[in-house]
RNA sequence: GGGCCGGUAGUCUAGCCGGUUAGGAUACCGCCCUUACACGGCGGUGGUCGUCGGUUCGAAUCCGACUCGGCCCA
């Protein structure tokens, strides 16, 4: 064995090894019966970089799936990929310079960059040591298998009466010319004007504070808070928009700020999320204002000119009538297309053909499946409890894009009949297909149109459980792996990915998609903050992966508590890489005495310190089996780190030194090696799942030949019952004389391999007598001549020659 | 504005179903290259456990208020 450990060479080995066909039989899901014990992984999306906060779900799935296998379960750890989204189209827009226009051609190139992407991130987390069964259980959301089973998932929902259409306002970019998610913009602090606006009521002039004039043409009511004593009795009564001349409302809400501008408001269709909530609940007409291209629809000589000018257009007029009371300069936040950060475009709400599926009145139904799961860490699932509490729409799912999983209806245009495809006929694309029928069988209309829509992310891999249990495709196999065991996801995505999961597979098979949900918390920035490449704060874990290693890195990211969030440092993987190194040395020096392929331990032979170390040992098997069942990962790399570090390597090894290289007896020596065997074969199994590679480089050069695995990951776990239950208090009070004699060397500056004349011992009866029977060994282990002992106070002290 | 989480030495963190000299890591300072490891060993400096109240014989640990930070949602 090399004196340094290099994480870089062994890790590719083991890595590439672990994908040929002798080793796959570690990794694979056999449904042979035993077990079973199934992840449901994320798909991430394919943006092609894998960043630490990826790094760390790989590293819990991977430590997870690992040490239930050691522990004997069948375990199915997939992976999946979601690939649909709008930076993949805008990358494919703007850097490969294809037009969305030719919907196939630019499907076919979002398809190559997804494959692309893939490739990389696969890379990684492949050199993280995460292992998923890639050959029977890698999906993406993007093949046309993954498509015919949302299609037929659609189905089934639209056979149970859950879909419907509508028409509902999106969020838009004028400049990307698409509709966008929530997730794809956020607010942006700018300045602007806000405009005091007289609108004439009968005799009185109500003045409304607004930031959007140009909305005015949608303008379809004002609106004042209930509690607001300087407006009492307006509700109820009529105002006339200035400019437009149109008769509005004036409506009584809580919603209302009175704090804001005058406390009198202005509803349009639409300026912001507020609005859209109003119009629902006073169900106020709807009027289109901006078309796709950011220019004016229904605004009279405003008509067709861009939003900015419009505005200008607008207040000069007001200012000419008299009707702008005043303007404020003021900061204010405005909803803009953040997700590619230079695009920055406001973003308006246009009025769109929507696809839904009902999802308001499957709220117990989702709060009951979600309280029936185990939640680690518990007090997420009150994110879930709130946000099901807080729903106020039906889910909105489609969205006008073309790199997606199409809407697999038709409807008919003249009765609003939604046609279904044939199950046979999935998956569809209804632009490019012909209708099962040629009649509304509805209406006999014959009218009958697809629609270009796509499905919302969430409609794809809301159906994980099922795609990894067969559902679509194996009955027999979706019996023994529906529900999971274990989702593992963000705390971010509990109302998003877990609420959209539990919905739609308990609707569809009748029970919850999995019995326990882990969630993590998130990988910051050093600095603190969420990392994003604006901030330049973003982690890679190739960065550190030469360096130190995947080990290092994971248990680094292993010795974080679940559910929090944390800054990234390199500082604890620095330790782990340290630790890895210390591992390595301790079993080069002990391999260096094992003649034989196994050694058993003889109880009889052991010595004082050797029940010690087994006593020590039993116990960081007891506490690391607990960690682990409990996902207390962090306890189990703390137990372990510091059993091996300190109790095996400064203690144990430094007291049978002598006993390995001039023993007394060969029992001694014997029981020393024995010791050292079962304990270093134990410890690497009991941290394999946590730092695979540098465990296999030792199970494979020190112990297959005895234990006969094809890899350590195959070997048992430890359990507590293999470890001789021996008495280690003698031992260990043997352990501590030593240490505090060597204390006294390193205080007297006298070199550890250095001779001294004398020792002198004072401690009470039973410690002097343990002292006494284990003389030889204290005696050998520091170099001393003679001992001499007294009773009182424990001391220790050294005489020099 | 609402929900959740956190505030323990310069930095990070464990403990938090009440009683420990409050562990550990990193950084820093000494001494030591000991036949596994200097990616090491031994020792040391450093903490009013966010603030203020309360419960208790006793609180980092339980309760309340406040404050700061983070995430999610309005």
């Amino acid at each position: 064995m090399d004196k340094t450990y290099s994480p870089r060479a062994v890790e590719e080995k083991w890595q590439s090894s672990w994908q040929t066909e002798e080793f796959y039989q570690v990794y694979r899901f056999k449904n042979d019966g035993r077990s079973v014990f199934v992840i449901d992984t994320p798909p991430p999306f394919t943006s092609g970089e894998l960043h630490m906060g990826h790094a760390y779900w790989n590293i819990i799935n991977d430590t997870l799936a690992r040490h239930k296998r050691m522990c004997g379960f069948d375990v199915l750890l997939p992976q999946g990929w979601d690939c649909q989204g709008l930076p993949t189209e805008l990358k494919v827009q703007y850097k490969w310079k294809i037009s969305r226009e030719n919907r196939r051609l630019f499907r076919e190139k979002c398809v190559e960059w997804t494959g692309n992407m893939i490739k990389s991130m696969k890379q990684t987390m492949t050199r993280l040591g995460y292992r998923p069964d890639w050959e029977h259980f890698e999906y993406r959301t993007m093949d046309k298998s993954y498509w015919r089973a949302v299609h037929e998932s659609l189905l089934m929902m639209h056979e149970r009466g859950l879909i419907y259409r509508k028409e509902f306002p999106v969020h838009w970019c004028s400049r990307c010319g698409t509709a966008l998610a929530q997730a794809e913009v956020g607010y942006v602090q700018k300045s602007g004007k806000l405009y005091y606006i007289k609108f004439k009521s009968g005799d009185l002039d109500l003045v409304v504070a607004t930031t959007r004039p140009e909305l005015l043409n949608a303008c379809v009511a004002l609106a004042v808070n209930p509690e607001d004593g300087r407006y009492t009795g307006l509700a109820g009564k009529e105002a006339e928009v200035p400019v437009f001349g149109q008769k509005v409302k004036i409506l009584s809400d809580e919603a209302v700020d009175p704090n804001f501008g005058t406390g009198i408001v202005m509803i349009c269709t639409y300026g912001d999320e507020q609005d859209i909530k109003w119009q629902q609940k006073h169900n106020l007409p709807i009027v289109l204002a901006i078309d796709e291209h950011g220019r004016m629809l229904n605004a009279d000589k405003y008509t067709g000119m861009k939003v900015a000018q419009a505005k200008g257009e607008i207040v000069k007029d007001l200012e000419a009538s008299g009707r702008i009371a005043k303007t404020e300069d003021m900061m204010h936040s405005v909803l803009t297309h953040t997700e590619r950060a230079d695009c920055m475009t406001p973003i308006e709400f246009l009025v769109k053909d929507q696809w839904f599926a009902r999802s308001k009145e499957f709220r117990e139904m989702v709060l009951e499946e979600g309280m029936r799961m185990r939640w680690v860490p518990k007090f997420m699932s009150q994110r879930l409890v709130d946000w099901v509490n807080s729903i106020e729409w039906d889910w909105l799912i489609s969205r006008q894009r073309v790199f997606g999983t199409p809407v697999p209806f038709w409807y008919c245009v003249a009765c609003g009949e939604i046609i279904p495809p044939r199950k046979e006929d999935l998956p569809v694309d209804t632009t490019a297909s012909p209708p099962p029928v040629s009649r509304c069988p509805k209406c006999g209309g014959t009218k009958i149109v697809g629609t270009p829509d796509v499905c919302d992310c969430w409609v794809d891999s809301s159906i994980t459980p099922l795609i990894i249990s067969g559902f679509f495709t194996d009955r027999e196999r979706f019996k023994r792996t529906y529900p999971s065991d274990y989702r593992q996801q963000g705390h971010d995505i509990v109302r998003t990915w877990l609420y959209y999961t539990t919905l739609r597979c308990t609707i569809l098979t009748g029970e919850k998609p999995f019995k326990g949900v882990l969630i993590n918390g998130h990988i910051l920035g050093p600095d603190g903050a969420r990392m994003s490449k604006s901030r330049g704060n973003v982690i890679m874990p190739e960065q550190g992966l030469n360096e130190y290693g995947a080990d290092a890195i994971r248990q680094a990211l292993l010795s974080l508590t679940l559910g929090s969030d944390f800054p990234f440092k390199w500082e604890p993987v620095k330790y782990g890489k340290s630790f890895l190194q210390k591992v390595w040395s301790s079993v080069r020096f002990a391999e260096g005495f094992f003649a034989e392929p196994s050694y058993e331990i003889r109880i009889e032979e052991l010595e004082d310190v050797d029940r010690w170390i087994l006593s020590r040992l039993r116990e960081a098997v007891a506490k690391t089996v607990e960690a682990m069942e409990g996902f207390q990962f962090h306890v189990a790399v703390d137990v372990l780190q510091r059993f091996y570090w300190h109790d095996v390597c400064d203690q144990y090894v430094e007291a049978v030194k002598p006993r390995l290289y001039s023993p007394r007896t060969p029992e001694s020596r014997r029981a020393a090696k024995s010791t050292l065997y079962k304990v270093i074969w134990t410890f690497s199994r009991l941290i394999a799942p946590i730092c695979p590679h540098i465990t296999e480089e030792i199970y494979q050069k020190v112990f297959r030949d005895g234990e006969g695995y094809v890899s350590i990951h195959a070997a048992p776990y430890p359990r507590v019952e293999e470890v001789p239950a021996v008495e280690g208090k003698v031992g260990e009070v043997l352990v501590r004389v030593i240490a505090e004699l060597r204390s006294r060397k390193v205080e007297g500056k006298i070199a550890l391999s250095a001779e001294v004349g004398g020792a002198y011992i004072q401690s009470d009866k039973d410690t002097l007598r343990i002292c006494r029977e284990n003389e030889w060994l204290i005696k050998e282990v520091l170099h001393i001549k003679e001992v001499r002992y007294g009773e009182g106070e424990p001391k220790a002290e050294l005489k020099r020659d």
